[in-house]
DNA sequence: CTAGAAATAAACACGT
DNA sequence: AACGTGTTTATTTCTA
């Protein structure tokens, strides 16, 4: 947009005067530089990352006989998907064009993959110890009566400590779950027993997600592979993440292609087997359910392992009669019928490549993810007293004794190491880290650069925000997705005037001050912590724009407040005005609330491990199979190549009519609720809201929430990263702040 | 191909 | 003069 904008700056400003263009163009200047760096090298990264896909089979069509000169028979599939992290994609080339690596790299990579899972596994176990100690000195102190409140504050605070841990632990283990899957899927394209090499990137290292592809560009791979060949799509990737700029990235991780290892071990069919304790647990959550996830995750392992050992009869492409192939979902009787689907099908050719590569890319990602949390987890251990971290040795040894001491002897106090908490310099990785995935079905959506657009078309995919910290949206089960966008640098797949509206209907009176609103965007999006002067003049724009937005003068000057009437007037319009939508109305509502409270359950279970990635629990996860109902469109939910980043190609770059349900996915909130409802409205859920069936109700939805606490932006670590830079949002509020780190600062609007 | 929606930019006007 | 607010207009991008 810079481009843009400064052609327009020159154009116009030239003869109108710079008056005005003096705040934005100031704004715009001033990063240039870092910006500009920044887009270089997320484009030249980018562009590698392109060429190689270009350059391998996968893309023979441009790659000539050359390609196929140097291509040896098995390398290459094999390669690519060894390849490690590697996280530049320079390296990334040398690996694939040399295909070699060693066994013994092979095999140090693999160790080193299985000592970091060793560790998370002790990491578990200490964390129980620790729990059972903490247990048991409650007990203790109970009885004696006498303990005086300061025990009792001590407590307490080590119970929030042991909170926060434990919520670490839990991403830990959705990591831990994640790269199970993944370590399944590599096996399985190796066909190489043992973990993969997980290069567990180090702190440092975590080389903004600018080292992968963006989510973006995976999905467009997947596009492109799948697709049989890419098409125009390919300009639309390109374009779409260089502006984003590898930033973009951070957003995300696309892990739909879990969703092929998820769905399936999900699937009905998949039942004997202890489904992944997928849940969100963004929430602190209960001892016990720690320890029945605990559980679940032993099983798994075992299962996972069981595995490995009889890798005679099974394969890890293959699994409750389904191929697991990226994307495919054959149906195979038994094994042999597999084994043969899989040579015929996936044999050795362009395609299979190009998948494994596109894999390779998606492993990459989530490792890396994994490396941040890790790391996160370490420094907070390290913070709390509980060496275990650094040295990735034993875990088990300054139990909680140790810590429990500590915090008993001071409180809250943290005396020598750092005092500083989570938001350090190590461990604050980037906020994706903390909940990545998500929106691969917003997919391109969420990568911020995307243009303008997207945005409105992931509207319809309508994600669900739901209600996390300040903001309750109506469904407050799925505070995941709220988590994730309040951390996530991903920008929200609905449109300006939803979020908008939301803001002003989260507030207490139903009326908030431009600035206010402001504020809010920036609590609850990520996305919003940066390039204040773009969406804040959107923010502006809209309010103006849309009739439903009134100002309304006040002592203190003017609020906004949102005329749901018309809102709604204008949402009815927009769905009425869309056939197919219409169409797909039928069923969902037919399902009334009651289906809304299934997607309301749905959303609740399935969301991933993946910290609630509504992305994957669109694709396939049985539970939405209400998807089916509300999105009517094929292209997007569709049946999409079965889970792979699946769905993704039309479902995130294509998009669907403004007003359309169509994929919307399970999640929905209220805004994405919103988003469609104008006519849905009685579908509404919780029973609060769509008082009545008319749609044009002017309640607001309720909130459960009734005080916003502004605190959340504590335990969100996220890295916002421009903020810093970008001197409007400074003043905003704290919340802010946090954020630096991470990714550079680039803005998305260039 | 067109219309409409949404996002962006930017020019202006006003008030503090 | 510098900002923050509000309004408008123009462009661009996309989809039905």
């Amino acid at each position: 947009m810079s481009q843009n904008g400064l052609s327009a700056l020159s154009s116009s400003q030239l003869e109108a005067g710079s008056r005005d263009g003096r705040s934005s163009a100031g704004d715009t200047s001033s990063e240039v530089s870092t910006v500009e760096l920044l887009h270089l090298q997320q484009q030249q990264a980018l562009q590698a990352a392109r060429q190689l896909l270009l350059q391998q089979p996968g893309s023979g069509l441009k790659s000539p006989k050359s390609q196929d000169k140097q291509r040896p028979l098995q390398v290459p599939v094999s390669v690519a998907m060894m390849s490690p992290q590697v996280i530049t994609p320079q390296q990334m080339q040398q690996i694939l064009q040399q295909q070699v690596l060693s066994p013994q790299q092979l095999q140090a990579l693999l160790q080193q993959q299985q000592a970091v899972m060793l560790q998370q596994q002790h990491l578990q176990e200490f964390y129980k110890k620790q729990q059972e100690q903490l247990h048991l000195q409650l007990l203790q102190q109970q009885h004696p009566g006498k303990q005086a409140k300061e025990q009792q504050q001590q407590q307490q605070q080590l119970a929030a400590q042991q909170l926060v841990f434990q919520q670490q632990l839990l991403q830990m283990q959705q990591l831990q779950q994640q790269q199970h899957l993944l370590n399944m899927q590599r096996q399985g394209l190796l066909s190489l027993p043992g973990p993969a090499p997980g290069q567990a990137a180090l702190p440092g290292q975590a080389l903004p997600p600018q080292g992968g592809l963006s989510p973006a560009e995976l999905q467009q791979l997947w596009k492109d592979v799948t697709g049989g060949g890419g098409h125009g799509m390919e300009d639309n990737g390109i374009k779409h993440s260089n502006s984003t700029g590898g930033g973009g990235a951070p957003g995300g991780l696309d892990l739909s292609t879990n969703n092929t290892n998820t769905t399936t071990s999900s699937n009905p069919a998949a039942k004997a087997s202890p489904p992944i304790p997928h849940h969100a647990l963004a929430n602190g959550q209960s001892p016990v359910l720690n320890h029945r996830r605990e559980r679940e995750r032993e099983r798994e392992r075992e299962r996972e392992s069981s595995l490995h050992e009889e890798n005679g009869g099974t394969h890890s492409l293959y699994g409750h009669g389904v191929c697991k192939w990226p994307g495919c979902e054959n149906i195979c009787e038994d094994f042999g019928q597999f084994l043969k689907h899989l040579n015929n099908e996936h044999a050795l050719d362009d395609r299979s490549t190009a998948q494994c590569r596109v894999q390779m890319q998606v492993v990459q990602q989530l490792e890396i993810q994994l490396s941040k949390e890790r790391d996160r987890l370490q420094a907070m251990m390290a913070h709390l007293h509980m060496r275990p971290s650094e040295p990735k040795s034993s875990p088990k040894p300054l139990n909680l004794v140790s810590s429990v001491t500590m915090s008993k002897n001071l409180p809250s106090a943290s005396p020598p190491n750092l005092p500083q908490t989570p938001t350090t310099p190590t461990a604050p990785i980037t906020p994706m880290a903390a909940m990545p995935q998500v929106p691969s079905v917003l997919g391109g959506a969420n990568v911020p650069s995307m243009g303008a657009m997207r945005r409105r078309h992931a509207d319809k995919y309508s994600m669900s925000l739901s209600s996390g910290g300040d903001t309750v949206f109506i469904f407050p089960e799925i505070a995941p997705n709220y988590e994730f966008y309040k951390n996530a640098d991903v920008r929200p797949p609905f449109t300006y005037a939803t979020l908008i509206r939301q803001a002003i209907m989260d507030s207490a009176d139903m009326q908030l001050t431009l600035n206010e609103i402001y504020s809010w965007f920036t609590r609850t999006f990520a996305y919003f912590r940066r390039n204040a002067a773009t969406w804040k003049n959107a923010v502006r724009h809209n309010l103006s724009l849309h009739k439903c937005f009134v100002r309304v003068e006040n002592v203190k000057g003017a609020v906004w407040t949102v005329d749901e009437m018309e809102y709604q007037k204008r949402r009815s319009q927009k769905i009425t005005g869309s056939p197919s939508l219409v169409k797909n109305l039928p069923s969902s509502l037919g399902y009334g609330t009651a289906l809304n409270a299934s997607l309301q359950a749905a959303l609740a279970e399935t969301t991933l491990p993946l910290l609630g990635n509504p992305a994957l629990m669109n694709s396939s996860t049985g539970p939405m199979g209400c998807h089916g109902l509300l999105g009517g469109d094929p292209s997007v939910l569709a049946g999409s190549p079965p889970g792979l980043l699946g769905g993704s190609p039309p479902g995130m770059l294509g998009g669907s009519p403004p007003g359309t349900l169509r994929g919307s996915p399970p999640s929905l909130l209220q805004a994405a609720h919103d988003e469609y409802n104008g006519t849905l409205d009685h579908l509404d859920t919780n029973g609060h809201s769509s008082p009545g069936y008319s749609p044009s109700v002017h309640m607001p939805p309720i909130h459960v929430k009734e005080e916003p606490l502004n605190m959340d932006d504590e335990d969100c670590p996220m890295s916002l990263v421009t903020t810093a830079n970008h001197s409007p949002e400074l003043d905003e509020e704290r919340d802010l702040e946090e954020g630096n780190l991470s990714e550079e600062g680039r803005t998305w609007s260039d």
